[in-house]
DNA sequence: CTAGAGGCGTACCGTACGTTACGGTTCGGC
DNA sequence: GCCGAACCGTAACGTACGGTACGCCTCTAG
């Protein structure tokens, strides 16, 4: 498993001035991909390469520094509390599934998650680490309240949370961020996203939704 | 969209010497990740770096042959022509959907994944293609006869097979694919594999198998 | 038996890039 | 006005690695 506190929020010991190098090389990394060079985030950020070392110790330390910026700028509004009925739970639904896909389509998630997806391989940092925390876990801490809620209302029906809600991670994302990582243009407009997120809803519900004849899968 | 043809044939025009050459890189792939260098697979396959030169131009070209090697290898076999009972449909999808499980936890299907992935954005080469050619679309171009089998027997109700594909693909996938990616141990043994092949095809019967009151989704 | 092709091992070259060092400049504190 | 710290720009260093050249061996054809 993961480490735990990979997601600690670092916008506190950040100066203005680091942040604006660290969106500069974040730019760049969605720009150029993994093979963004030291010189090249230095002379964005019109910053010398000496206080990229002092800063960031190292290239990888720059890497994670930018990731870890990345991820803590996408922390988003927790649901509203719920009340508890099937149109407002379909809706929580359906919003998670719409952003999901749009964070995931963004060109800065893809960018983000290939250098992550390449580092994970020679183990290094844990950049790959990172995203997961700050991408697929980060969605279901929000998420499984939310699930649980529907649960307790009597509006879902499931034995683990964990269950389903990986189930609704694959309706929602299916293919498309495989797809996307490896460079298939996937055509996501705010239409199609907006289909999709309501499809995968209403298949979720029609899985797990009380009441119906679908149990014991 | 991708370009056709990227998944043709090349076990004929290699030497057996070739192949061995191209299984050598592979494992190098498979334990070092894509900072496989090329003095390393010339060691690994005992022959010389001008002979790696000379059967593939580059590194991009040795990758490229590696990756397209590869998957030549993985050309299953096609499903036996259909029964047409539900039951035997049920027993299709179960072992695409193990075979595809089986396929994405492995190490080799990680290791090329990754390089994939990593070379998809800086675009010199067509790697992300090939794999995406060989692994989702080869995928989706095996079953999607199976779909619409079970379509024109009356198991099946669904308005497109790419759809039902898609949603099939989800739920057996899920998040699967991305955690293996980034590096996450996700723990999948042949009994976990399985129940989750029963569980992802019951789930996809039970949204898109004809006679059940899930329409229009 | 010889010639030549194919291939192995290795040394070599050029370059890109991570990392370090250094002189010049700005700026807050005294 | 002066000092030191922080920082910019750039030059320089070291290394790793892609790509090439070359000497030697082996094996097959004639």
């Amino acid at each position: 498993m993961l480490q735990a506190g990979a997601d600690i929020d670092t916008s506190e010991t950040l100066t203005e001035r680091q942040q604006a190098v660290l969106n500069a090389a974040l730019r760049l990394l969605v720009e150029e991909g993994d093979n963004v060079t030291m010189t090249a985030v230095a002379r964005r950020a019109s910053c010398s390469k000496e206080t990229l070392y002092k800063w960031f110790g190292d290239r990888d330390g720059l890497l994670t520094a930018t990731v870890q910026w990345q991820a803590s700028k996408v922390r988003v509004a927790p649901v509203d509390r719920k009340s508890l009925d099937l149109a407002s739970l379909a809706a929580s639904l359906e919003r998670f599934a719409s952003d999901w896909l749009k964070v995931i389509s963004s060109d800065t998630s893809i960018a983000l998650n290939r250098v992550a997806v390449g580092h994970a391989g020679s183990g290094k940092d844990d950049l790959g680490a990172i995203v997961l925390q700050n991408g697929r876990f980060a969605l279901a801490r929000r998420l499984k309240p939310v699930l649980e809620a529907g649960r307790q209302a009597g509006l879902l029906d499931f034995e683990d949370a964990e269950t389903a809600f990986r189930t609704f991670f694959g309706l929602v994302g299916r293919d498309v961020q495989i797809r996307l990582l490896l460079g298939d243009r996937v055509e996501l407009t705010e239409a199609t996203i907006g289909g999709d997120a309501r499809r995968a809803t209403q298949q979720f519900l029609a899985l797990f939704g009380a009441n119906n004849r679908l149990k014991g899968l």
